[in-house]
DNA sequence: TGTACATCAGTGAACGCGCGTTCACTGATGTAC
DNA sequence: TGTACATCAGTGAACGCGCGTTCACTGATGTAC
């Protein structure tokens, strides 16, 4: 028995707060973010109900710390992509299998992780503008600029593109992803899948670089 | 008083399948898919929540009645704003002007409609293949296909970029929409945004031109 | 080093809510003769 | 044309469920002296 499990016996549990959250996040990645109850994360933790709100101020802190764990889970794959391939030694095709790379990591997560992308992208009332903060100052979303800044500069990326590359970059990926999870997507088998992924991620290079790649 | 209005203080409704879709697309509007809850669409009625089970199974088959709504709606505007602009006389031009109308409608219809078009695009458990085949079989979307043949047949769209250019469009339009509703761009104000859909048009139609338009 | 006590982090029962759904029913409708 | 009757489309009460949240409480912890 480690400590950490020695503690949940224990009346005071040690570190409740995160044992919630990653109960919680659980539910999330097994149903998405309906499924993150705060009554079955304190079920499953092995604690009352109410000793939740002594860690958060009720359902709804609850859940956006959810979201906020499933949102760094996304750019943990996009880092890990962008790290998985062997660097090309020419600058512009490096840049470019780098956006490839991204692009990749994000639809993977996506895929392999409906429950969480899901979460991570959900509709919260709150107007939560600073929650994607940390996503966005990520070194995965950070890479996405320097990658589009490195492809203007080698001349592969025209000027006139330059401007709002990322979000055309994002938005593809991102529509992408909801039209296969929840659109009429979701009906291809992942072997019908792979094939349009790959041309739908060489479409966007193509449409970001402005030309052939 | 109107015959219908009539209708609803006799016993029989004379209509009732109707009126709860109309009744459950109103709380789509108001509130999303999470909103569309059969008793309250019974209740606005004024019916008991019952007698909506003579016309719908349960509240599955309701909300997805009233999802089927949502994407003709969407449908709808894309088609609206086709028809509004002025034709260009250069066939290539007015491929181009149709191209970007689509998008615009479909983006018009997330921002000014967001209940609407999450129930649109909401994720429901039933693998209902086929119901996506009236929004994509409908006018609107054919346009986008007619479109993109028009825009390789003028020679505006190379024919290595034609296979899978539905797609990019779609997705591209699709994640900015909902990066808008849900997503950090949530926090833009109506002013900030419309330059900014100007120039993602623009990135989106170069995109898919492979060059400058 | 030992002890009183404030504070902290849990408990368990309960509340109110609104949901989807089922049940036995009843009033209205329309059709066969 | 009138009437018996099957069918249809409603009613209202009730069930069970699970949720978020509140309440008064109690056991454990750690600090001041």
């Amino acid at each position: 028995m480690s400590s950490v499990t020695q503690a949940r016996t224990r009346y005071h549990h040690g570190d409740l707060a995160n044992a919630l959250a990653a109960a919680a996040l659980d539910l999330a990645r097994a149903g998405g973010p309906d499924a993150v109850v705060l009554r079955e994360a304190a079920r499953r933790v092995g604690v009352s109900a109410t000793a939740a709100y002594r860690h958060f101020a009720g359902h709804e802190e609850l859940i956006e710390t959810v979201k906020q764990e499933c949102q760094l889970e996304l750019v943990g794959r996009m880092e890990t992509a962008l790290a998985a391939g062997t660097p090309d030694p020419d600058p512009q095709r490096e840049a470019i299998r780098r956006l490839r790379a991204l692009g990749v990591g994000y639809l993977r997560f996506a895929v392999e992780e409906p429950g969480l992308f899901r979460t991570a992208f959900c509709h919260s009332d709150a107007s939560k503008e600073p929650s994607w903060n940390r996503m966005l100052s990520s070194p995965g979303f950070v890479a996405l600029t320097t990658v589009l800044d490195d492809l203007a500069r080698t001349g592969a990326l025209d000027e006139r593109h330059r401007a709002g590359a990322e979000l055309v970059a994002w938005s593809s990926v991102h529509g992408f992803s909801m039209l296969v999870l929840d659109g009429p997507l979701g009906a291809l088998s992942p072997e019908d899948r792979a094939p349009i992924v790959d041309r739908l991620l060489d479409a966007i290079v193509a449409g970001i670089l402005g030309r052939e790649p």
